[in-house]
DNA sequence: TCGCGTCGAACAAACGTTTGACTTAAACAA
DNA sequence: TTGTTTAAGTCAAACGTTTGTTCGACGCGA
C-alpha cells in the first residue's frame, strides 16, 4: 500500500504510482467523509506521498475528485453496460416465456446489488455516487451518462418486458426507478438495516438474502413467476 | 429538550427568537450543503444575526446541528407515529379483506412519500435524514429510536399482514425495507428521476404520479388488489 | 443596579495551495 | 565507460485565507 519512496512501483513514470495511490485513497476518504470532510493531508497521509503532489498531479483537490469520478465510472461501466446489453438481449430472446424474463431479472438484479453493496472493496463506489445524488457537482454529469442512465433504461426495459408497456411510459419509468429504489434502498440505508436486523455489517451470506428478497418483490411486483428452487 | 410546552418561542425571553432562527436556516444549509460544507458565518447570515449567537445559544457548531436534527425528529415523529398507528389499527381491522388492507398500505405509502418529497419546505428534513445515513454522526440514535424505527416496524407490519409471515421474520423485515428503498428511492436520487424525465423538480402533482407508480408496485408486489379508480 | 442578549473584533488552528531546493532516471557527447 | 544535461517527481517549509470559537464592550428591560 504505502510504497517505499524513490522507487516505481510500476512501469511507466515514475509518478503514475502516486497518481493511482491518491486516486484510491481519496476514493476511500471522500465517500465515507464526504468533500468537503477529507482534507488534502489526509489524502496523502493515506496515500504515502507528500502534500505537494495533489497540486502536481491533478491541479488541485477539485480535479483530484473529478479524476476519481471519472475512476469509478470507468469501473461501473466496465461492469454495468456488458450486463445491461446482455439483459435486453435476453429480454428480446425471451420473447413471451415469463419464466425465462423472470431468471434473466432475478440476474441483473443479484449484479446491481452485488455492485452496490456486495464486496466491501466496491462500497465507497456506491458511497461516491450516492453522494453525488445528494449533492451533485459538476462531475454528476460524468456519473449519469457513464454509467447511471445505461441501467436505468435496463430496468425500464424490465418494466416493459414484463408489463407489455413501451419503455418510454413515464409511469413505466417511475416504475423502473421503484425498482432501482429497492437496490439504492440497501445501498444509502445500511446503518438502518443493519441495525433492525442485529447485523454489524453486510456480509456475502447476507447479500444473498437481501438479494433474494428483492428479488421475490420485484417479480411479484411485476407478476412475472418467482425465482423456483432450482434452475428451470 | 427543544421543547416548547408552557413556554412560547417569541413572547418570551428575547433569544429565543434568534435560536430558533438559527435551527431554521442551519436546517436548510446542513441538508443542502452537508455538516462540513456549511460554515458558521454562512448560518448566521442565512439567519440573519450575528456570528456568535452560535456558540452562546448552542455551545458550538456541532451543538447546533444536534439541536437540528432533534428538531426535525420531534416535526417527524409528529407525523409518522400517529399514520402508523393508525395503519396498525387499520391492518389489524382490516382482517382478511384484502381491499381494505390494500387501501391502508397506499395510504401509508402516501403520507411517507410526500414526508419525503412532498412539499419543498419538507425536503430538508428528508436530506438531512439521508445525509444521517451515509455518514451517521452521534445524532443519528435520535433519529433512529424517534422516528425511522417506527416507520420500519409499521411497513414490516404490512408484509406480514399482507403475506401471514410473523413481522420479526428477517425476511419480512427486508422485504419491507424493499418496500421502504422505494420511496428512499425517489428521494435520494430525485435529480436521476427529473432528468430521465425532463423534470426540473418534483411538484405536487408529479408527487402525485410517484405516489401512484409506488402504489402499484408495491400492492402488486404484496399480491394486494391494485388501487381502484374511485374510492370504494 | 443587575443579567441577558447582541455586536464587532480578534483569536489560534486548520485549510488548500505555492515555492524552491533536492533526487532520480534517462539521454547525449566524449 | 565517464561526465553533463535535462526533465519529471518528491519533499519540507511556508504562503495567504478561512475556519470555529472567544473576548470585551454595549444596549436594554427588570
Amino acid at each position: 500500500m504505502v510504497e517505499l519512496p524513490g522507487y516505481d512501483p510500476e512501469a511507466g513514470g515514475r509518478g503514475d504510482g502516486t497518481r493511482q495511490q491518491l486516486i484510491d485513497a481519496a476514493l476511500g476518504l471522500f465517500a465515507v467523509q464526504g468533500y468537503d470532510g477529507v482534507t488534502t493531508r489526509a489524502i496523502t497521509r493515506a496515500a504515502g506521498v507528500n502534500l505537494a503532489a495533489i497540486n502536481y498531479h491533478f491541479g488541485g483537490k477539485q480535479q483530484l475528485y473529478r479524476a476519481v469520478i471519472e475512476d469509478i465510472v470507468a469501473r461501473i461501466r466496465g461492469r454495468v453496460w456488458p450486463a445491461a446489453d446482455a439483459l435486453e438481449a435476453a429480454l428480446a430472446a425471451a420473447g413471451g416465456d415469463r419464466r425465462a424474463v423472470a431468471e434473466a431479472v432475478a440476474g441483473f438484479l443479484r449484479l446491481v446489488l452485488f455492485t452496490f453493496i456486495g464486496e466491501a472493496a466496491r462500497r465507497p463506489i456506491a458511497g461516491l455516487v450516492l453522494r453525488e445524488y445528494a449533492m451533485p457537482s459538476d462531475a454528476f454529469p460524468i456519473i449519469y451518462e457513464g454509467a447511471v442512465e445505461r441501467m436505468h433504461r435496463a430496468l425500464a426495459a424490465i418494466v416493459a418486458a414484463a408489463s407489455g408497456r413501451p419503455a418510454e411510459a413515464p409511469e413505466v419509468i417511475l416504475e423502473a426507478h421503484a425498482i432501482l429504489g429497492q437496490c439504492l434502498g440497501f445501498a444509502v440505508a445500511r446503518v438502518v438495516v443493519c441495525r433492525r436486523l442485529g447485523w454489524d455489517d453486510y456480509t456475502p451470506e447476507r447479500t444473498e438474502q437481501v438479494a433474494a428478497a428483492v428479488a421475490r418483490t420485484v417479480l411479484a411486483a411485476l407478476d412475472l413467476p418467482p425465482p423456483g428452487p432450482a434452475r428451470g
